[in-house]
DNA sequence: TTTCATCTACGTATTTATACGTAGATGTCT
DNA sequence: AGACATCTACGTATAAATACGTAGATGAAA
């Protein structure tokens, strides 16, 4: 018989992962080792206790520390851990960031549950895997405008890039503040909270102010 | 035997459908009738189609029509379907909201998978049934417990103040289009934009464009 | 020491957004 | 018939944001 794969899965929504629970008992050639509730947990699994699992399922919204923030310790402290992310969101740049963090695959939660054992057996046999809307989403990335991801780029992120003062000024313009009211908040002209609003445009590629607040709440800036 | 309670699922991510489901299905008296990804769909089951079951569990978030509107639908249409909420907020207004549109029940999805299953009976049974963080949340608002508001009156549900075409220029406001682009987008005049997002503008009782997004997406109206 | 990123600020010009307002056309409900 | 909401559009005016720039001060890093 094949040697069992072994799976921990990581959400806030117990129902969740029941339900993942429930779609791998389905096939026998994977067993749950445990699950998470927090990011906190996650990391308390697997780095201060040392675990290791053949596929840590992810979710990527979770309190404390969120799926994002676990791939990045795993990272910044050489984790070697194969991770797929299940998320609500199809966000190519979410899609982008993980990947550069080095998660294996990526799934969204419209997925059926045998993508989701396909993805895990892909996974621990050392391949990608990445569910039908992700891989349009990547498609018309990388055929539009390039994204270059050859060799060692960087690994900045967009979000990584802001400097703190540029995230000071994101935080107000999403609470509604005008350019007047920044500057006196942050005691500089408006000029300076023009420049950055200008600045942050541009950094994050989006067409303006209401983008930026886009940008802050779907990336928890805020 | 007892008769077996038929239950109806709907929500737009198949993993907590599924997941549900097996949770379901470890008590025997209860069955699954079907489900439903979209509001639409829902709709299309029991009132098009006639259908009833004992219990509907109706996710808030749900593309095309939301669990809200749903409620809605049902209400204005006079249709006796007794439903449990599943959702991933706590919001007390989303709540408040719901019971008033005839909900029986309320659960988040923090839920083990047993509250859903007493969750079921009960509505079933003609009782009603709140988690437990939820009955707290009820509880600190009913007992005279300020709800941190500066003692506004509890504003209506804005949302449901809004004109169609409101929506269609809030929406498009969200996607980072000026007013001119609006105008081209729904064929008319850049006043007639600027009309619309002035008067959102009040209704929301936001400051400014960003406001406007902050609140359409807060609530879903994307 | 030099280089670099960051924060700061200003110049000029144009485009958008916001704040007041009015008002006709249309359809719906009573 | 009348009341009403909604969608549409315009007038005038100011405030704010955006698009191009440049550039000094500062502190950290190479």
């Amino acid at each position: 018989m094949k040697k069992k794969i072994y799976v921990h899965v990581a959400d806030d929504h117990k129902i969740v992962i029941e339900g993942i629970i429930a779609v791998i008992n389905t096939d026998n050639e994977i067993a749950i080792n445990g699950y998470s509730l927090t990011g906190e947990e996650v990391i308390d699994f697997f780095d201060k206790k040392g675990n290791r699992v053949d596929v840590l399922i992810l979710d990527i919204t979770m309190p404390i520390l969120d799926g994002i923030e676990v791939l990045r310790h795993f990272k910044e402290n050489k984790i070697n851990q194969k991770v797929i992310i299940l998320s609500s969101y199809d966000d190519i740049k979410i899609v982008e960031e993980v990947l550069k963090l080095g998660c294996k695959g990526y799934i969204t939660k419209n997925s059926a549950g045998e993508h989701i054992v396909n993805a895990i057996k892909a996974v621990a046999n050392g391949e990608q895997y990445f569910s039908n809307d992700i891989q349009k989403s990547l498609f018309t990335t990388f055929s539009g405008q390039q994204v270059s991801q050859k060799g060692d780029v960087p690994d900045k992120f967009l979000i990584d890039s802001l400097t703190e003062r540029e995230v000071d000024v994101i935080r107000l313009i999403v609470k509604e503040y005008s350019s007047q009211e920044i500057a006196d908040e942050l005691n500089v002209s408006t000029r300076t909270v023009e420049t950055h609003r200008k600045n942050l445009i541009k950094k994050l590629k989006v067409k303006n102010s209401v983008g930026l607040a886009m940008y802050a709440v779907k990336n928890k800036i805020v």
